[in-house]
DNA sequence: TTCACTTTTTGCCATATGGCAAATGTTTTC
DNA sequence: GAAAACATTTGCCATATGGCAAAAAGTGAA
């Protein structure tokens, strides 16, 4: 919980009574393994701080592959934030890769704190801002690149990453088959 | 002028002064085809709302080649934000492909307005998140997709750019050569 | 350890895309 | 309108990646 409010705090000051009343409102939820956070069709009515784990974002492409769209790690927020906005339904579905740890949000919760901490809205869009910059910064310089180098940069951009999770996730994430990955490790 | 306070109404309310204010502030500036309204090395001190054409961000990949990153149409606001936000040097640079016409905030402006306006850093921080999904949105699906469909996912995620600018930066975007796109053209 | 299961690598060949240069088409300039 | 400059298409062949299936390696349970 506490990594929770130290991350808040570098995008603006709570008192200890607004913290307090974060930490009463969030709660703490575990998954398992391949274990789903969310679903496609769904309107997504949670925002989730991941406190230990990998998640992957999902959906299934024009020719009906699953695709890895992205990948989330520790201390990060995560939400579909556009379907959530707008109350309508998501394309994508969040797994569990590893067993997760993470705290939750509800839509009530974040209107509640919203309503209640006059600064809570704009640390959101703090945090949202910033993870949307860190997720442009990952995914703009992948297509440029040969499969090659999106792997070496995969390595870069998720260090620690690529021993805990699946070759098929990373390749799906990367545009590639699993085989090509495979072979374009072997030269590495 | 109007298109920029009719984009701005969108985001939250402003007042008839404020948004003489923000009229009396912002400046309008016309760039000739190719010319650049920022270059890779400075640190970006303008923020800027594009009226006419069309806009393109650049870098050079690892391998040397020039690679288009995102296209800019009209009624959005552009700005090299994380390198506006840290002070840091871009590594990119913005030119433009037509004619543009687009209304520019310096720094000092936009700190002005900020500290002038009391709702002004909450309507830019939702332009800025509404901006940033979009480009997620135009980006992401991009990876998982082959070339042709690439394409087509251009065509109707910027349409009308097609006729307006050459096919090599449409291809350099598309993370394919020239000659490719030339030959999935000729099969579509 | 062995078995069943999952993940990763490999082989084989088909297809897509790249690289380069020439040909063709289009726009600009004088 | 002709020449020059630029943009696009095409041909040729090399290379990268895909698709599929089998082999190999790794994992977990009994």
């Amino acid at each position: 919980m506490e990594k929770l409010i130290k991350y808040l705090l570098q995008f603006g000051q709570l008192n200890e009574q607004q913290i307090e009343l974060i930490k009463s409102k969030v709660k703490e939820r575990h998954l398992k393994k391949d274990e789903y956070f969310s679903e496609a069709g769904k309107i997504p009515n949670e925002v989730m701080f991941l406190l230990e784990g990998v998640l992957r974002v999902c959906y299934y492409n024009s020719k009906g592959d699953e695709i890895t769209k992205f990948f989330v790690d520790e201390n990060h927020l995560a939400a579909d934030l556009h379907n959530y906005s707008y109350k309508t339904p998501s394309s994508e579905y969040v797994q569990a890769i590893t067993d997760c740890k993470m705290l939750v949000f509800t839509r009530e919760v974040m209107e509640e704190l919203s309503s209640t901490i006059i600064i809570w809205d704009d640390i959101i869009s703090k945090v949202v801002q910033k993870g949307l910059m860190e997720k442009i910064g990952k995914l703009s310089p992948m297509l440029a690149e040969d499969a090659a180098t999106r792997y070496r940069e995969f390595l870069n951009r998720f260090p620690g990453l690529i021993n805990r999770i699946p070759l098929s996730y990373v390749a799906s994430f990367l545009g590639i088959t699993q085989s090509s990955l495979s072979r374009i490790r072997r030269n590495t």
